[in-house]
DNA sequence: GATACGTGGGC
DNA sequence: TGCCCAAGTAT
């Protein structure tokens, strides 16, 4: 029971596909090295986000950090400030931890077998595939999102690839039909195809390399796949915002290391109801702090969405005098502030902040 | 296996 | 506007 039948001509198919990748694909920077380390990064910086994004983001990573051991001794806060506005900032943090067990336990040199790769940090079944693909020329599956819709599509695969499961049987099917003379424009080309071609919606059959080899296309059943079930929508919390200032210095918080935007700093941030009084927010943060927190006024109110939940936020700016501040505060100026890694909210709040000249 | 984990673009 | 998405992984 595989869940897949392979009607294809797999010679024809590998030959259709790879061609097409040699002739049509794109020039991307992390296509112009054949360095493991710099593959890796692309891999890792390309998980759920859209390589228009990833462009920047990899040339000034690589330019700062261009060998792995430059990465391997980077302070994590400087790491951090490279990845903002890139999201899942974990992924930057399991990064330079993969990066120094390689530094520390394979010389620097970044292991070629699925067991070693994958026991790396932020390494999963795809990343591993997609490294040792494309920078070792292993014949190994790289399974995503692209992958399994254009599969879906040629060989009429019906599961719902919304299921973690689901991924094995497109494993299966790769490892089936990946070319062992280019294994790394086989996988490549499929994620092209997917990217370029076979889109989740409106594929361009007529221009697809493969559509003789399509089963979907043959039946006029490419918009019916894949079968992808929607996630359930995410909670809303309401939070209070507060820019506290003192002098020419402004309050910020370095969010716990674990969890949502772990290691990330913001101003302090109450939950509170959407349209607390700024008395209440005044009080307060005076009891929190042991001092005085006044002439408190609410500057922006805005929503930020995430992945898995929505934050309400409403803004706040103040004054505060006396205050006794935790470990993880600390009061910085205005060009401290720009070294520090914040996330998309507290960017919100930064440019109303902005806006007023408070910053 | 379900849920946590970001962001910006496209329709 | 709101929903879906985009080269997934950790727990």
């Amino acid at each position: 029971m595989e869940g897949f039948t392979i009607n294809i001509e797999k010679k024809q198919f590998q030959n259709d596909l790879v061609n097409w990748f040699h002739e049509e694909k794109r020039d991307l920077p992390w296509r112009r090295t054949a360095d493991p380390y710099q593959i890796w990064i692309s891999e890792i910086m390309l998980q759920q986000t859209r390589v228009d994004t990833v462009i920047p983001y990899y040339k000034r990573f690589v330019e700062r950090f261009p060998t792995l051991r430059d990465l391997a001794n980077a302070d994590e806060e400087i790491l951090l400030k490279q990845w903002e506005g890139l999201g899942y900032y974990s992924r930057a943090r399991n990064l330079q931890a993969g990066v120094k067990e390689v530094a520390e336990k394979y010389g620097g040199k970044v292991p070629d077998s699925r067991k070693e790769i994958s026991a790396l940090k932020g390494v999963g079944p795809y990343t591993a595939g997609a490294v040792l693909s494309i920078a070792y020329g292993l014949p190994e599956h790289a399974v995503d999102g692209n992958v399994m819709r254009v599969l879906s599509r040629i060989l009429l695969i019906d599961e719902d690839i919304a299921k973690p499961k689901t991924r094995k049987v497109f494993e299966e099917a790769v490892t089936e039909l990946i070319s062992h003379e280019d294994p790394s424009a086989f996988n490549q080309g499929l994620m092209e195809l997917g990217a370029l071609i076979c889109t989740p919606t409106s594929p361009k059959c007529l221009l697809c390399p493969v559509r003789e080899h399509c089963a979907a296309f043959h039946e006029g059943r490419q918009n019916e796949l894949p079968v992808k079930t929607k996630a359930k929508a995410g909670k809303a919390v309401d939070y209070a915002m507060v820019a506290i200032r003192s002098g020419e210095s402004l309050l910020m918080e370095k969010r716990p290391s674990k969890g949502l935007l772990a290691n990330m700093w913001q101003f302090p941030m109450a939950e509170l109801p959407a349209s607390t009084e700024t008395a209440e927010v005044e009080e307060l943060l005076s009891e929190q702090f042991k001092g005085t927190v006044e002439n408190a006024e609410k500057i922006t109110s805005f929503k930020h969405v995430f992945s898995h939940l929505t934050w309400n936020v409403d803004g706040f700016i103040a004054e505060g005098k006396d205050l006794q501040i935790p470990e993880n505060m600390k009061w910085v100026n205005a060009a401290e502030m720009e070294l520090l890694p914040i996330a998309g909210p507290v960017q919100k709040m930064k440019t109303a902040l902005k806006s007023r000249g408070d910053v």
